[in-house]
RNA sequence: CGGGAUGUAGCCUAGUGGCUAAGGCGUCUGCUUUGGGAGCAGAAGAUCGCUGGUUCAAGUCCAGUCAUCCCGACCA
């Protein structure tokens, strides 16, 4: 049996983008550290737009558009974001045969052309709250690439609100990390840890950056989605005021929150093993696939009742047939768990005689037989049961990798000489020390988690002072 | 941008300076098969990344160059 996949334990990113392109979902480009994804990929992606995009709604949002192009002057307007950004940006100095009065900027994230709409737009309180989301692509000129987790244009979708108080303006970015959270967690059964990033950490212009952050079967942190707390930074920059009820003018308070096409490298990472894709049954674009195994002189009779089992499922389920008479259905077994369906259920001869099939759980490899009947009402309690078990497993793997430290040396210990993980410390709240545990052990603070101050105990794991946090340490994506 | 590695058919790999560059996978044709990546027979497919050098002779040695991968640096 050819193997396609590197194990895991081999080479992690080897086995990360042999799933990739194997299960075909996304290749490289001819422009370097851009990605062409893959219709199989695209559906991942569409299946996640199509969920998150319901629960923005839910949430009182609504889609718009802004322009690719950003006049290089609106990204010098706010201080921090302008030298976040800087590093990686593309930009287009020559159009229409002649050189720019103004360079043009390929949009790194929309805060700025946004915001200076929504000087147009907002006058008084009446106008408030303006609760906007795109979906777009992204531009920045990372140095290191890699499929889905980092590559220099992205698909994402970034949503930009406005208040009209600074207490408002802290709720939505508190209620959008928590849409992100129930998304991950939800449909994507993957765990994660919800809090404050650092203030090295943050997004460039914001006043804090919340995230969710999960860990990925390497134990390394990957940050899944982030929802920034601006305050008042790009309303200043822009001059974006409204006049209230009692006619004073205010400056605007600002949010913004994002998701991307990294959501697809998560997923995979979460799951996946050495044959292939994992998929979450809420979100995989299959959940069942129905294999036939036929013989030439019985074909007909098989084809004919493993169509009636596929017609059984058609109402309820994502259900795909695959009669193809070209692959054996040993090749097929193979090849759909290397697409990460969740359900295969195999159709043959002895099932047929005795009106039964048998039903495989991807993530376990558990073959149930189940009569003709029971099957559609089987197969809904099984995906669910894989859902759930899917989380759990991911939770567990989390837990059974999160150690707490208060010793410097062996947080090191931790880092250097083992395969790490998360690990839960007290930090005295200094960039001093942060820096310091960064080149020391190449691990940062991913998260403060929420509610977890009074689980400090002792000083700082790098100075010994006295701790203000409990924060995730890990190495990251 | 620094360190390391690798470029041989669509993919993976072999190849001691010496004759017509070898094998596996895949592809195509035919037959036979189908409950865990089938079998047999046949066929197509390579200017050995590119440029230059050393040599009677270069896939093999040298230099340059380009590309890719890994490890760093960088990464709202």
């Amino acid at each position: 049996m050819a193997e396609r996949i590197t194990p895991r334990s081999e080479n992690y990113s080897e086995w990360y983008i042999n799933i990739v392109t194997e299960a075909k979902l996304a290749d490289y480009s001819p422009v370097k550290g851009c990605m062409v994804i893959r219709p199989r990929g695209y559906a991942l992606w569409e299946r996640m737009q199509a969920v998150l995009d319901g629960m923005f709604k839910e949430t009182g949002h609504q889609n718009a558009y802004f322009p690719l192009l950003i006049p290089e002057s609106f990204i010098r307007k706010e201080a921090e974001h302008v030298e976040g950004f800087s590093p990686e940006l593309a930009v287009v100095t020559r159009a229409g045969g002649e050189e720019l009065e103004e360079a043009l900027i390929v949009r790194p994230t929309s805060e700025t052309i946004i915001w200076s709409m929504y000087k147009k737009w907002i006058q008084s309180y009446r106008d408030l709250p303006l609760l906007i989301n795109q979906w777009a692509n992204v531009l920045r000129w990372e140095k290191r690439t890699r499929l889905f987790l980092r590559t220099s244009e992205f698909l994402w979708q970034e949503g930009h609100t406005a208040h009209a108080t600074q207490e408002e303006a802290r709720e939505e970015t508190l209620r959008m990390l928590e849409v992100y959270r129930r998304f991950a967690e939800d449909w994507l059964a993957m765990p994660v840890l919800t809090g404050v990033k650092s203030q090295s950490e943050k997004f460039a212009g914001a006043v804090n950056t919340y995230a969710i952050e999960a860990m990925m079967q390497d134990k390394k942190a990957l940050q899944a989605g982030t929802s920034h707390d601006l305050g008042q930074n790009f309303a200043k920059a822009f001059d974006v005021t409204f006049q209230d009820r009692e006619g004073r003018q205010s400056l605007v308070w600002a949010t913004s929150w994002g998701a991307s096409t990294r959501l697809i490298g998560a997923l995979i990472m979460s799951h996946s093993d050495d044959r292939g894709l994992v998929l979450p049954p809420k979100i995989a674009q299959t959940q069942i696939v129905v294999i036939p195994i036929f013989k030439n002189q019985n074909k007909a009779e098989v084809l004919a009742y493993a169509e009636k089992i596929r017609d059984s499922l058609k109402g309820g389920f994502r259900v795909e047939y695959d009669p193809d008479d070209n692959n054996s259905p040993g090749w097929k077994f193979a090849e759909w768990e290397l697409l990460g369906v969740p359900i295969r259920i195999e159709a043959g001869p002895r099932d047929r005689e005795a009106g039964k099939a048998v039903l495989v759980r991807r993530d376990t490899g558990e073959k149930i037989p189940a009569a003709f009947g029971d099957i559609p009402a089987k197969v809904g309690s099984l995906l669910e049961d894989i859902q759930k078990s899917l989380y759990a497993k991911a939770l567990e793997f989390r837990k059974a990798n999160t150690v707490c430290i208060s010793s410097y040396d062996e947080f090191l210990s931790f880092f250097n000489d083992t395969d790490g993980g998360f690990a839960e410390s007290p930090w005295c709240g200094s960039g001093e020390c942060e820096a310091k545990i960064k080149e020391a052990a190449k691990a940062t603070i991913r998260v403060l988690p929420f509610g977890n101050e009074q689980r400090v105990r002792g000083g700082c794991v790098a100075c010994g002072k006295e701790a203000a946090h409990l924060a995730v340490f890990a190495k990251s994506y």
